[in-house]
RNA sequence: GUGGCUGUAGCUCAGUUGGUCAGAGCGUCGGAUUGUGGUUCCGAAGGUCGUGGGUUCGAGACCCAUCUGCCACCCCA
């Protein structure tokens, strides 16, 4: 057989020790938090059916789907004339049937319109699982990456909104995060796009103000011309809709009338604040998260400070499973950036002293004869609560130590011929250098005394 | 999916118009210190120059293909 050197496929991570020790610190906070909010876990398979995911996406959308080659003979059930004539992508159809998930909304909309009469509504779920898609990778960018969603069906009620707001508040104000949440609502940019004179042309007008970010307002401004819409619309928008601090009454204003949008916002914002006053929300009209699905409010928290893109996001839709032929479930989700949190994380320096020790104590031998007396303590030493890894026997200790400092473990548990005689250990602190030598119960009996990590 | 850029030791990178150009630093390993890490000193190992073709007397350097990473578009997390 050939040795082939190992390589990873394209789009795709490893993710070694350090790594999952910092994405193990987020997820289990933002899980900590969905649970406190009542909402409740839920995973689904890796793989869907090829026609569950289909035509959720958009046509760009089901380019990226991951497909699954039919096991057996699947040639033999395309006839050859269609075998050798058809596209690839006609013919993938005919050999694929399954499918990688896309994203975590599909495969959850489908669970719900397949478990409807069994669920209580509203009904709460997060998922954290990772997503598939055959895009091309950039920075920050892969083919395999994990979601991280939270989404309540079955209740329309604004207060939904409200509790989303409160969860993001409180997952970023317990990574230490500082953040933006931004919110806007699709209804509103509805009436702003007909006030631009966008008529049937929402999309257009959505499409060109989420550049927004990237051309700046200029140039936003004249796509909008370019795109034929009202000059005189565009203009009356351009004089407030850019500004920092748009406040409602202002939009209230400009548009002439009052706007079901306004008062959903104003409504979640008002009740938001008097629950958490610091909630770091701000409005913001030129928000528009996207093209389909979502129909009112809509949300986007980038970090203060570092330019990483949105760390999260989400909205509300109203009929998250017609596809599947259950109508009338409203929808409002929420999801964490896991990949870009954790980059925001890093570049403030927010893991310095929070990642978990790989084990308290090394306990090493110098021979293989104190081997036996060394697990002997090293199982003390667990049972006792410490965690401990035991070096394994004959090495040098000069191994051994510089084992330990390379690990970062903090203590050195040393046992030879002369200390196993008496029945002793010596006891090295590796951050300050210092060694005691100390009977063997006493460093079971006192190890708090011994094992303190302060400095 | 479209159009670009990139790839030399584990890591970061040198390598001049194709002719001792296969190198440096860091890291690793060994020794100084056969019961002591982090400092210091000495020494060693590691690369078919991403892969496969081609041009040439001769290619790490040129050409083609392919894979990877990256960038723009598209789209999005």
């Amino acid at each position: 057989m050939n040795k082939i050197k190992p390589t990873l496929v394209q789009g795709t991570r490893d993710y070694g020790p350090e790594m999952m020790h910092k994405r193990n610190l987020i997820i289990h906070t933002i899980k900590d938090v969905f649970e406190k909010y009542a909402f409740q876990p839920l995973e689904t398979p890796a793989m869907e059916r090829l026609d569950t995911l289909t035509g959720k996406y958009g046509e760009e959308g089901d380019r990226l789907i991951f497909r699954i080659l039919n096991s057996g003979d699947f040639k033999k059930e395309v006839d050859p004339q269609t075998w050798n004539q058809a596209e690839s992508s006609a013919l993938a159809a005919l050999i694929c049937e399954k499918a990688l998930r896309y994203d975590l909304t599909v495969p959850f909309a489908r669970y719900v319109a397949m478990n409807m009469y069994s669920l209580a509504l509203p009904f709460k779920r997060y998922q954290i699982q990772p997503v598939w898609r055959a895009d091309r990778p950039q920075k920050g960018r892969f083919r395999e990456f994990y979601q991280c969603d939270a989404d309540v069906v079955g209740s329309s009620s604004l207060w939904q909104e409200v509790e989303l707001l409160l969860i993001y508040t409180e997952v970023f104000q317990k990574l230490n995060i500082p953040v933006t949440i931004r919110i806007n609502n699709r209804k509103l940019l509805n009436a702003l796009a007909a006030k631009a004179g966008a008529g049937e042309r929402f999309a257009t007008f959505v499409i060109i103000l989420d550049k927004l970010d990237k051309i700046g307002k200029e140039e936003v401004i004249k796509e909008w011309l370019n795109a034929g819409f009202s000059p005189e619309g565009i203009d009356a928008l351009s004089r407030w809709i850019f500004d920092e601090n748009p406040n409602l009454e202002q939009v209230r204003e400009a548009l002439a009338r009052d706007e079901e949008g306004i008062q959903e916002l104003e409504f979640i914002l008002k009740h938001l604040r008097s629950i958490s006053a610091a909630a770091p929300v701000r409005f913001d009209p030129t928000l528009a998260r996207g093209l389909d699905y979502y129909t009112g409010t809509v949300f986007e928290v980038v970090v203060q400070g570092v330019e990483v893109g949105s760390v999260g996001g989400g909205g509300r839709y109203n009929d998250l499973t017609g596809i599947f032929g259950v109508d009338g479930i409203p929808g409002v989700g929420i999801s964490f950036g896991l990949d870009r949190i954790l980059i925001a994380m890093e570049e403030l320096g927010l893991f310095d002293g929070q990642l978990p020790l790989k084990s308290t104590v090394l306990v090493t031998a110098l021979s293989e004869d104190q081997m036996p007396d060394a697990a002997k303590i090293a199982t003390q030493l667990r049972n006792a609560g410490v965690s401990t890894e035991l070096y394994p026997g004959g090495a040098r200790l000069k191994k051994s130590l510089a084992y330990a400092h390379k690990t970062s473990i903090p203590f050195a548990v040393i046992i030879g011929e002369n200390e196993a005689k008496k029945h002793t250990v010596l006891l090295k602190n590796m951050h300050s250098g210092d060694q005691i030598e100390v009977q063997t119960e006493q460093l079971i009996a006192r190890k708090d005394d011994f094992f303190q990590l302060k400095k």
